[in-house]
RNA sequence: GCGCCAGUAGCUCAGUAGGAUAGAGCAACUGCCUUCUAAGCAGUAGGCCAGGGGUUCGAAUCCCUUCUGGCGUGCCA
């Protein structure tokens, strides 16, 4: 598991820091001050493979002059032993280290060595993290919003995965509950319906008007005809609400699966309700005196923890509200489960219960409050189609799914876009998304997936075969485009910490495209065949290790790699 | 009103807990295939980092403030 970058960052402030001290030693700076100076990659390769701003964070605690300072730790510096061949001293006093050659073999080492496992690291030192994602309500079909809670949640689950988290993707079925009763409603007068014509029956104010529930009912009638025309009609509701819950719980299944993501566990609502666990979180609230009764409704002092509102937790007919189902279900995610982490991918729209419910973990009795409980809130998606805003709207029927959506565009175009920035507002572009070429970056990394498994193919029928690291002489790939491409692929595993870190897995999709892009310069630079045999090597060993971190990094995205193009 | 997210090239976005001359991709223009995939490469052009203050050796980045946009502030989920 090796960071090679870090391992560098690392060595740097060592070489100083004993500079440092040699300097003390000879009486020439004062002893004991500690100076976190930064070492970071410069943008531009002529300032360095790394630089140290050591000199400039110093220069005010030593009293020196930032160069003055530089100067003098550079007299004391010894690279004897290092990965480094050369530093030297730039602008106002940055410290300026150039890797040799040396370095650069230890990275194609650890790629051949650690394989698929390139990028992993001990950070989550195997804790168990929960991520709960998309949980679309079953009462319709996903939308884009969904297509991008999907990526995003994935993405990030496997980034964890990679940082030594032990993961666990779960998606969180409202089978019960307000909205539920209402699906079961409109279904309901939808087959009434179907059956004695439009004036019969009248879907509610605030139910399901959407074609989907008309389509339903259909299915409904053709499997059981007008059985139900003079049921009880409570009978009918939760025969129709059964029936349409499984039909489209199912379809989100299938079209989930089909976009490459599988859920270790779909967590039933209802089974928070019959396992009285609902009823159980209500009445600790309650004895705690957490909460107070207000015109028939039961409501939660959320204010008491400092949340700007209170929350209704039972209204006044009786019904749990989402909120306090969801208090049960988050005790049942850390109490019952005992997950470490747990994090919940929401949209935008859901922010304020995001912040409000923060508040509420902190109530002690809950036993939540010294929990983990991050959101990753996305920032809802804006679809562009011929230049121009397509709304979506449920109501309307105009919303474009994500079955229409992947019946438009490959599972790879849309994985891709759907992670191609953070968490912000995200404007999707069909048109772009569509096309299958050069505009559509996700090709860029692919095609040259696939030129180098090309390459690789004829060099083997010229009898080449990829020599281990151990046997190539690192110090041939000297050229800007060699040493510029093996410090991307030295990256990864520093990309993957920062992604973990920062729950941003689009960090992955940037990395790629560079990755790619460096390829292709070095490519166009550099030639293999036809060259002198250990150079040839070199190159070759070069371009499979470029090969096989583009495999690793798709992978970790749930991108295919293509051999051809 | 209050809260959250944002404002960087014509467009879509980066900018790795403050670093050196602010970067990619696309679109535009100019070149590069008789040799490993031109779905590629090289180059040109394109910027008051929304505006204004502050903090310091140094700010797109941190603080304050103004403006603009999206979302939230339901006995909806």
């Amino acid at each position: 598991m090796a960071n090679l970058i870090q391992m560098a960052r690392e060595e740097i402030a060592a070489l100083i820091e004993r500079a440092y001290q040699s300097a003390v030693q000879e009486g020439l700076l004062p002893s004991g001050v500690q100076v976190a100076g930064k070492v970071e990659i410069p943008k531009e390769s002529k300032n360095g493979d790394y630089a140290s701003s050591y000199a400039l964070a110093a220069a005010k605690p030593l009293n020196k002059k930032p160069r003055e300072l530089a100067e003098l730790i550079l007299a004391h510096l010894s690279l004897e032993g290092s990965g480094f061949e050369r530093v030297e001293i730039a602008g106002p006093g940055f410290l300026n280290f150039y890797l040799g050659a040396a370095w650069y073999g230890k990275v194609l080492s650890a790629i051949e060595r650690e394989g698929a496992a390139y990028g992993a690291s001990d950070m989550g030192k195997g804790a168990r993290v929960m991520v709960e994602f998309v949980s679309a309500n079953p009462t319709g079909t996903m939308t884009i919003g969904n297509a991008r809670g999907g990526v995003l949640g994935d993405a990030t689950a496997a980034v964890l995965e990679r940082a030594g988290y032990e993961v666990h993707r779960e998606f969180y079925v409202n089978d019960a509950g307000n909205q539920v009763e209402m699906f079961a409603r409109s279904l309901e007068a939808r087959y009434l319906q179907l059956l004695q014509g439009e004036g019969a029956a009248e879907i509610p104010e605030d139910g399901y008007h959407g074609e989907d529930i008309k389509e339903l009912a259909q299915r409904f009638f053709e499997i059981h005809g007008d059985a139900f025309l003079s049921a009880d009609p409570a009978r009918r509701r939760e025969e129709m609400r059964r029936f349409g819950l499984s039909h489209n719980v199912e379809k989100m299944k299938t079209d989930l699966s089909r976009y490459g993501i599988h859920y270790d566990q779909w967590f039933l609502e209802s089974s928070l309700y019959e396992s009285g666990y609902v009823e159980e979180t209500m009445q600790l609230l309650t004895d705690a005196g957490h909460t107070y009764e207000k015109e028939g409704a039961l409501w939660l002092c959320n204010t008491a923890f400092g949340a700007d509102k209170d929350e209704v937790l039972r209204r006044s007919n009786g019904l749990y509200t989402y909120y306090a189902v969801d208090i049960a279900y988050h005790r049942n995610k850390f109490c019952v489960r005992g997950f470490d982490k747990v994090i919940d991918v929401l949209g935008a729209d859901h922010h304020g219960h995001a912040v409000r419910f923060a508040a509420t973990m902190t109530a002690p009795e809950l036993g939540m409050e010294d929990k983990t409980l991050d959101f990753i809130i996305m920032q809802l998606v804006q679809l562009l189609q011929d230049g121009k805003e397509v709304k979506v709207s449920k109501r309307s029927g105009k919303s474009i799914t994500l079955s229409d959506l992947l019946d438009e565009i490959s599972v790879d175009a849309a994985r891709f876009a759907f992670n191609a920035k953070p968490t912000n507002h995200l404007i999707f572009d069909l048109d772009i998304a569509v096309r299958e070429d050069s505009e559509n970056p996700v090709y860029y990394i692919q095609y040259a997936h696939a030129r180098i498994c090309s390459l690789l193919t004829r060099l083997q029928e010229a009898g080449y075969a990829v020599p281990a690291a151990e046997a190539i002489n690192p110090a041939l790939l000297c050229a800007p485009e060699e040493k510029a491409l093996i410090k991307t692929l030295s990256q990864l595993p520093e990309e993957i910490h920062f992604a973990a870190r920062d729950y941003d897995p689009s960090r992955i999709n940037r990395y790629l495209v560079a990755l790619a892009g460096d390829f292709h310069r070095f490519y166009n630079a550099c030639r293999i065949q036809g060259e002198e045999q250990p150079l040839l090597l070199a190159r070759l060993k070069l371009a499979e290790s470029v090969r096989a971190v583009l495999k690793n990094g798709l992978d970790l995205l749930g991108i295919s790699a293509p051999e051809a193009m």
